[in-house]
DNA sequence: GTCTATAATTAGATAGAC
DNA sequence: GTCTATCTAATTATAGAC
């Protein structure tokens, strides 16, 4: 149980050899994501990185190891795309960079639906992996996130009579259905959710049945542009 | 696999001696919500509903027949408590209605999160479950209530800017997720989501959010009472 | 590092007693 | 109508060859 046999991540001497270990971690969160921690089977995540079963005890050392991983790159690149605590130091209004905020995430889930998926699939439950990921993950996001919400709040671009609990939910719900119910919107819309229109108009939306001014946060497109 | 062996749901000649049926199907839907169809096992579901597990075959003939009567079951309760069909031909302005419908279905949902749980769980994935879900029981519902969002724009209470896909997901996002992801707000804001303060503080942040006017839609409690 | 083989457990579905 | 017993298949994890 302890000897879970660590690889190092650094190990590639020659051009690309250790990336076996990060194929499986990819397909790993996408099968979580998609089936539920108990409907993602090791043999078909190995199966899906090309590789034999055995390889995921011999990695991971269990599949909750593999599972812990797996969202810990999640939220790695979550926080690359979106870039919470560099934006919460950033000038401008709380408005201005909630918008901004919005616009990243919303750009972030469009195109890893498979985040939001994996956050629903084991928010829903009172279990070890719940409150691993709302203690470990979720909770240093949203104490900023509030922040953000009581300085617009101030500001009087977002009103004062929705507590932020409220604000958190229909905020994250608001933002992400759209993605998560991918393939149900496309049967019963024909909309393609991952069509950049159709994700930018998502965003004004957001940013404008939230904030007000659909122009907010309009400008910088990538994380790099304002830091 | 044509054998289904159909009981007749009027089988109770005495006081309630088909309840064991129903009682299977209500924890079918908890366990498929919670669990998903694959993590959800018919002897766990059997134990909870306090019978064998041979009954499951015996009653529905697979599991997948029995998470078919489950769902319909589940739209069967939705269209009791929300009245939709029935509230389109109420009178009163579009954005009146919407307003009634969103309060409704916000209180259904609190009172069973087990829906949207399961409606999230199937619609993430491209599968027969969600297709049959789509085309039976969502599209129906969708057709009513693009014909209220549209009635509603017209009426200026509803953002023109914003099209049909986009408000759909807004909406069923913003409404669920804090009854979806319960188990996380407790454990992160210290809130009960199934409060009735909690519940009405909701209803009337997202009628603020979508159709400015909080007061809209206050007076109906029951579906019972503008019938 | 990657594989094959396998052990121990659990799944859904069937057969048949009562 | 409900149960026990059992069949077949699939699960995670382990042992060990190469």
């Amino acid at each position: 149980m302890a000897t879970t046999t660590a690889r190092s991540p650094r190990k590639s001497a020659e051009t690309d050899e250790a990336s076996t270990r990060d194929r499986i971690l990819d397909v790993a969160l996408q099968s979580f994501a998609e089936l539920g921690f108990d409907g993602a089977s090791t043999r078909a995540i190995a199966s899906l990185a090309g590789v034999n079963q055995g390889l995921i005890p011999y990695y991971f050392g269990t599949k909750d190891a593999l599972w812990r991983e797996a969202v810990d790159r999640a939220f790695a690149r979550l926080g690359e795309a979106v870039g919470v605590s560099v934006q919460e130091a950033a000038d401008g209004s709380s408005g201005e960079r909630l918008a901004v905020l919005i616009r990243r995430y919303i750009r972030f889930v469009a195109e890893h639906p498979e985040f939001v998926m994996m956050m629903n699939e084991e928010g829903k439950r009172d279990g070890e992996r719940m409150q691993w990921i709302t203690d470990t993950h979720v909770r240093p996001i949203f104490e900023i996130m509030t922040r953000l919400f009581e300085g617009a709040r101030d500001e009087g671009v977002l009103p004062t009579e929705i507590g932020v609990p409220h604000f958190h939910y229909l905020f994250v719900g608001a933002t992400a259905a759209l993605f998560h119910q991918a393939h149900e919107c496309r049967r019963l819309f024909g909309v393609e959710p991952t069509d950049p229109r159709v994700v930018e108009n998502h965003a004004d939306a957001v940013v404008r049945l939230f904030l007000g001014d659909p122009e907010l946060g309009r400008a910088p497109r990538d994380p790099q542009e304002t830091a």
